[in-house]
DNA sequence: CGACTAGTTGAGGCCAGTCAATGTTGGTGG
DNA sequence: CCACCAACATTGACTGGCCTCAACTAGTCG
């Protein structure tokens, strides 16, 4: 089954990303070597979507400059836990993670998945301590972005400062439409707000926004939405059923999109 | 009834601000002027926990510089609205307000439930538009912090810089955790969070921490914690009924915190 | 093949929501 | 000062949506 319109060249597609790293964008750019794409922004696929957007190429330099290595996870592997010493964000650049607080009971619970553009980690500065465990779905990989660092280039390129900080205000935007769905929305609504922002943030990477493959299982998803597994397969049911959507498993395609929006905000 | 430690001087108390103002700490500071308290970082008593913090006479001066005029805010009036434009953050000198998040649909949640020293519009930053609402809860007073001035006095101040970039990372935690919440506790364990919660906020400006007035009505605690009004006025009865808390209204006391605390991780 | 994890589906229970009646408080004007 | 009103709060009875518990299926891996 193709799960996503091939975008971005050099991009592998997420459906399958260790056999598209075999197949899939193999012949593509002889040009540039390996090297440069592991290190450098100013050549990366995701460069206008992240933290280096909008800057020019001296500003990108700079940036290169200060990128640490790539760092490569396999799923499942944590990049940084709750409580160990914050010193850097990551950007990534391929793969997906899911980020997880952890209450003082020992509760758990899913509080982003990110996807390859996102920056993570941002939560930990204010503590100097990672505020919670970021865990790799599948094999991934992130560049490291040393803090002391960044803030010291912030000083001196103010769209790289104006940049960070918007980051670091989407992040608070998008955690207050998290706490709306949690505190006001029924079961049905969570889910189809959910599927509809995996599609647009696909669609604004060049993926295709009506098909994807699903990275979580339904108890993350049931954590991050604020219900039970059991629901949101219940739910994933329901909505085929009525022919909103199809499913198998972890793929999943949008058949009718509006009316997955007009569930949004229905009363009953 | 008294209802709060009298703290730090010239800070009236949040239990009668406009009684306080004549009479509460009037005869305290002849050597500064009005015209210094109102305009000045310097002389702000909540310095050490605002943006300010930690920096330098020097620094402060800077700052003082940059701070434009004080609003003032009667109860229920907006600082600002989802949408309008963003220029300003605000630093809550005096009283407290709401900000409610508004989903496409009309709904409407309380995001968050600001006092004095807080910092007020960091989900502005991303879009160049307010995200949220912000209505005063009581007479308040905040000092505008124009956001251009303050990314360029960043530049070359790298303690408000840093500074910045914690506030602005401790709301990404603070959202984590009210997710959390949101998400994986019963109704008594919200409340009960609650309550801790503003009493070690209450604690940290210098006012008691078991003895409190809420600002905010039955509704705006329950949408700020996604429960009815109903449910929280239940909760109040039976939390009185069984000796956690004694409550007259608005008027809270903590009776046995630790108890409180119990609560918050326990199943059934 | 068995053990394990992930997912589906059903039956029943409970927590919080809904609807409704009543009580309390605070501000306003006569 | 009191009467009045509106907003806020409390309490009860009932309902329903989601959780819990449980059985079963499908796919994966040693």
């Amino acid at each position: 089954m193709t799960l996503n319109a091939k975008p971005l060249p050099g991009t592998p597609a997420p459906a399958a990303p260790s056999a598209a790293r075999a197949s899939g964008a193999a012949p593509a750019a002889p040009v540039i070597s390996l090297r440069d794409l592991k290190t450098h922004c100013s050549t990366c696929s995701m460069r206008e979507l992240c933290l280096s957007g909008g800057l020019n190429t001296d500003e990108l330099k700079q940036i290169d400059a200060l990128v640490g290595n790539r760092t490569k996870l396999k799923k499942n592997d944590s990049l940084y836990r709750a409580g160990e010493p914050f010193h850097a964000l990551y950007a990534i650049r391929l793969g997906s993670l899911k980020t997880t607080v952890l209450a003082e009971d020992g509760r758990e619970q899913v509080s982003g998945y990110h996807m390859l553009g996102d920056i993570i980690g941002l939560d930990g500065i204010g503590t100097d301590r990672h505020g919670c465990q970021a865990v790799a779905l599948e094999d991934t990989e992130v560049c490291v972005l040393p803090f002391e660092r960044i803030e010291e280039l912030a000083r001196s390129v103010p769209a790289l400062q104006h940049n960070l900080h918007q980051f670091l205000s989407k992040e608070i935007s998008r955690d207050h439409n998290i706490m709306l769905l949690l505190g006001s929305m029924r079961a049905e609504e969570r889910l189809a707000v959910f599927l509809l922002n995996l599609a647009e943030r696909y669609r604004r990477r060049g993926y295709s926004s009506t098909e994807y493959v699903l990275r979580m299982t339904r108890e993350e998803i049931g954590s991050y939405l604020g219900l039970k597994l059991e629901t949101v397969s219940r739910l994933f049911s329901r909505f085929q059923e009525v022919g909103l959507i199809q499913v198998q498993g972890r793929a999943v395609k949008l058949l009718d999109p509006g009316a997955l929006k007009q569930i949004i905000g229905q009363r009953g």
